[in-house]
RNA sequence: UCCCCAGUAGCUCAGUUGGCAGAGCAGAUGACUGUUAAUCAUCGGGUCCGAGGUUCAAGUCCUCGCUGGGGAGCCA
């Protein structure tokens, strides 16, 4: 699969023009550079035009006052200090004998003009157009250029977003007009000029410049280019390609999703408790865990899932959740996989399978909605999704049982070799049974005959882990529940009702060989006052995958941890 | 663990029946006042993944290995 890393697209050229700008630049009475290092940068012999002014970039906000308070504190040290230094400072005779007698003030009046104190101010692009007509600067990297004749177009981004900078021939020094047109990709540079409205703008708005500073030079050529990329490189310049338009939308995205997540069950009344990463052992007894040493107790394991715990969180506090990372060492290779990723687990005391259901599809909703209202026009416009997918998730889902979907499935499979000649037909995989796993093809074949997620509940109990809770009615199955993206995404959701009755759990722990000693403290969650219990788990990246509609779960996580990648 | 595919310039790739190592992008230099993956001209750029084999001759064919990608199982 190839792509296009910074995600271009091409935009149909527009008419208009801009006349040549007034040129208003002010040097004097500008604080030192604070945050460019000795030696770097303009150390190299470049003139000083390209030198960067402003605040460091840690704390160049609250941005409407940072330089005139940075001024006004410099000035009151300077005041507290004015009784002490006065004789030194000023002489006492010639121009400045007047200002002497005044004092402090004084001295500011004679020796600034008002207006010289209103430096250009440091701004983010995502806040441009409150600064239109504005000089300001802008702190970034140079992610493209172009140029023509006596303009360059500089393509500035600063992680907020990408705005073009216009370099005028008659705006700028002879210097740093030529300068503009040799900077590589990635050049982190800082922008002073004039913020105006520009029709041909994606988004409306051009940088008239007056001055251009560099503040480093790559050390060599940028290794991702404007052009396609394919996977292998782009993930082992993943450090470098969190840059790109594309990553930038989906790691935002991203975020978006796990504060909705909080928000969610926040404003329910969940409480956030955090499960621990060491485990004693595996907590289903089914996958392969990470081991790490553990001092004198001999192994330790990566958790797979804090859901045991959040039950016994559950009892403590009605409602609860656990967010964090997740480990399975199991050698998956597939675009639903990672090695490491993160889940939300909540766990509700007095909640059946119904109610969990319920929370399921009402959480989903939330996610994608919410993700869907802040970022619509660019996941249209970066991402190229549909989002006329994503329109239709709302509950309720279509529920089906298991034993329904396996009758689906059945059907969708007979369909298929009645379509294909008879040799054909043979070659193809035994039909599905019931009690076998509705695997990947399954569920796609389950999920696309819905617009929005489908549930499936009630599987058969041999196939679900040990704490399941069977159906009173129906023994051979259990009360659990998945959740099936659309669009071939596959489950993003298990979940079910928990085991309440603390015989039914010893011979499940037995049935299932797994060390009893090691469970004791989950049987005393139903020694004590044990009450029906259910939850789920819902994996960010499979979520996050579906809503930006991409092909693999790797690109939805700052770095990706594979069975066959752990660097960068 | 199993199955399939790929590896050639910094990047993306082409390379015919085994017969001189190629293009685009990126880089350098120059032209252009509205480009938006700008365009145009000129220039530089190679351990053809590694080892071995067949052959007058191997990027190309064979064997083994390495690395990566896709899929299966398992799962979120």
């Amino acid at each position: 699969m190839r792509r296009t890393p910074w995600g271009a697209a091409r935009r149909s050229r527009a008419c208009g023009a801009t006349g040549p700008a007034r040129r208003r630049w002010c040097r004097r009475g500008r604080a030192p550079c604070a945050w460019r290092p000795r030696g770097t940068g303009t150390s190299r012999g470049r003139s000083a035009s390209r030198r960067l002014r402003g605040g460091r970039p840690g704390t160049r906000r609250p941005r409407p006052t940072a330089s005139a308070s940075a001024a006004l504190s410099t000035w009151v040290r300077i005041a507290r200090s004015w009784r002490t230094w006065k004789p030194a400072i000023l002489p006492r005779d010639g121009d400045f004998a007047p200002a002497r007698s005044r004092g402090l003030r004084g001295i500011l009046r004679a020796s600034f003009d008002p207006g010289e104190l209103q430096m250009a101010e440091n701004v983010y692009v995502a806040d441009i157009a409150q600064h239109e007509g504005k000089e300001v600067t802008l702190h970034g990297w140079l992610h493209n250029r172009r140029s023509s004749g006596k303009l360059h177009f500089l393509q500035v981004r600063d992680g907020t977003g990408t705005i073009q900078c216009v370099v005028f021939k008659g705006n700028v020094t002879p210097e740093s007009f030529t300068e503009a047109d040799h900077l590589p990709q990635e050049t982190s540079i800082a922008v002073t000029g004039l913020v105006k409205k520009e029709p041909r703008s994606p988004i409306g708005f051009e940088i008239d410049v007056r001055d251009l500073a560099v503040h480093a030079r790559p050390a060599r050529e940028f290794p991702i280019g404007h052009k396609e990329h394919g996977v292998a490189f782009l993930m082992e310049q993943r450090h470098l390609w969190l840059r790109s338009p594309r990553q930038n939308l989906i790691l935002r995205v991203r975020h978006t999703v796990e504060k909705a997540i909080r928000d969610f069950f926040d404003g329910r009344g969940f409480t956030l408790v955090d499960g621990p990463i060491f485990t004693p052992s595996a907590c289903e007894g089914t996958s392969t865990l990470f081991e790490v040493p553990y001092f004198d107790l001999g192994k330790a394991y990566l958790t797979q899932s804090g859901q045991l715990y959040m039950e016994a969180a559950a009892m403590a506090l009605g409602k609860v959740y656990s967010f964090g990372p997740t480990f399975r060492a199991e050698k998956s290779k597939t675009r639903r996989h990672l090695t490491e990723f993160w889940m939300v687990e909540p766990e509700v005391a007095w909640l059946d399978l119904d109610g969990d259901m319920v929370l399921m599809e009402e959480f989903v909703s939330f996610v994608v909605q919410t993700a869907l209202a802040k970022h619509r026009e660019e996941l249209v416009r970066v991402l190229e999704r549909d989002v006329s997918k994503l329109e239709s998730v709302k509950p309720p889902f279509p529920r089906i049982t298991y034993t329904e979907a396996v009758e689906v499935i059945r059907k969708e499979q007979e369909a298929q070799r009645a379509a294909l000649p008879p040799e054909e037909a043979a070659k193809l995989p035994p039909m599905m049974v019931w009690g076998d796993d509705i695997g990947g093809d399954e569920e796609t074949l389950v999920a696309r005959s819905y617009d929005r997620p489908v549930m499936v509940h009630r599987y058969p109990t041999l196939m679900k882990a040990f704490y399941f809770k069977k159906d009173p009615k129906q023994p051979e199955v259990a009360l659990g529940c998945d959740v099936l993206a659309p669009e071939g995404y596959g489950e993003i959701i298990g979940g079910g009702q928990r085991e309440d009755d603390l015989e039914t759990l010893e011979k499940a722990i037995a049935h299932h060989e797994l060390p009893r000693d090691a469970f004791e403290w989950y049987l005393d969650l139903r020694r004590y006052g044990t009450v029906p219990h259910s939850g789920f788990g819902m994996g960010v990246e499979r979520c996050v995958a579906w809503i930006c509609g991409l092909h693999h779960v790797r690109e939805t996580i700052p770095f990706a941890r594979m069975t066959e990648r752990i660097t960068p």
